[in-house]
DNA sequence: CAAAGAACCTGGCGGC
DNA sequence: TGCCGCCAGGTTCTTT
């Protein structure tokens, strides 16, 4: 999402959203399509933001404009008008006053776009825990949020009211890189593990924003390019492969019903 | 309250 | 070839 945020900010900033059309109703539920369109009808867009990994469009209005890709959402500026859009899983498209379009394609339709109005705004993010790659989340932070954690270490990672914008390729990267195994209660990390995970989530945040996030499968970068941070997974998607620093085999277990891949001869 | 599991969707893949 | 179950970058609701 960081990556679409970069790619999007400087082409869309200040631009005014002239029509939104949607194609698939389920983008904007349980907002109509109607009220969809006619509220983001006239807005400009002032800021492009990210929490977590929600996409925040500041409008001109003070509204937002949040979009969620979830699983396999694609958020696609199109510059030139002329251009060919794919229909197949195309959910909604937002024409801007340039002639460019933002698309928004979405295979298993799960994403969001929804608009949040200025009173809403406090209490959005309620239940969102701090961005890992703020300077204040450190290992203290990481102490207090594990302390009294009795769940697998790697579920915590994946509670975004715990810590915001992990996923689970960058939950099982981090684990590996601190050499924690992903099953261990979590308040059982002692006070140098939880520094190491601390480090190792900034680490490979940073890592795959230099990337451009991962392309496995669907996603693709708002220029419709594609990632590169998956050619560089060490355990992830990496079943029966050599560990790169070990050598022994990776190992794929479930947590929390997520595919979870760890090396179990490095990771304690 | 914490934690586990199902539900929400579509499509690709392996097994039979 | 066809059908079935499983799996997938995530979140939310329900159940325990």
């Amino acid at each position: 999402m960081e990556t679409v945020r970069r790619q999007l900010e400087p082409a869309v900033t200040g631009h005014t959203i002239v029509r939104a059309s949607v194609t698939d109703a389920l983008v904007v539920a349980p907002r109509t399509p109607a009220w969809f369109r006619n509220h983001i009808k006239g807005e400009s867009i002032s800021a492009v933001d990210r929490r977590g990994k929600y996409l925040v469009f500041r409008l001109d209005s003070g509204r937002w404009l949040v979009i969620h890709l979830r699983m396999t959402g694609v958020l696609t500026y199109v510059g030139n008008s002329n251009a060919e859009v794919s229909r197949r899983h195309l959910r909604m498209t937002l024409h801007l006053d340039n002639g460019a379009q933002m698309t928004f394609h979405d295979q298993r339709r799960f994403g969001k776009a929804l608009i949040v109005e200025p009173a809403e705004q406090a209490g959005f993010w309620r239940h969102m825990g701090p961005e890992p790659l703020q300077r204040s989340f450190n290992a203290r932070a990481l102490q207090q949020i594990i302390e009294g954690k009795k769940r697998p270490v790697k579920s915590l990672l994946l509670d975004q009211s715990a810590i915001a914008g992990i996923g689970n390729i960058y939950a099982d990267e981090a684990l590996f890189e601190a050499r924690i195994h992903p099953l261990r209660p979590a308040e059982s990390l002692s006070a140098q593990e939880a520094a190491d995970l601390s480090q190792s989530i900034k680490k490979t945040l940073r890592k795959a924003i230099s990337h451009e996030g991962s392309s496995i499968d669907t996603y693709r970068t708002a220029s419709g390019g594609r990632g590169r941070f998956q050619e560089t997974f060490r355990v992830h998607r990496r079943e029966g492969e050599p560990c790169p620093v070990c050598g022994g085999a990776v190992t794929k277990i479930k947590v929390g019903g997520r595919g979870t891949y760890f090396c179990p001869r490095c990771q304690r």
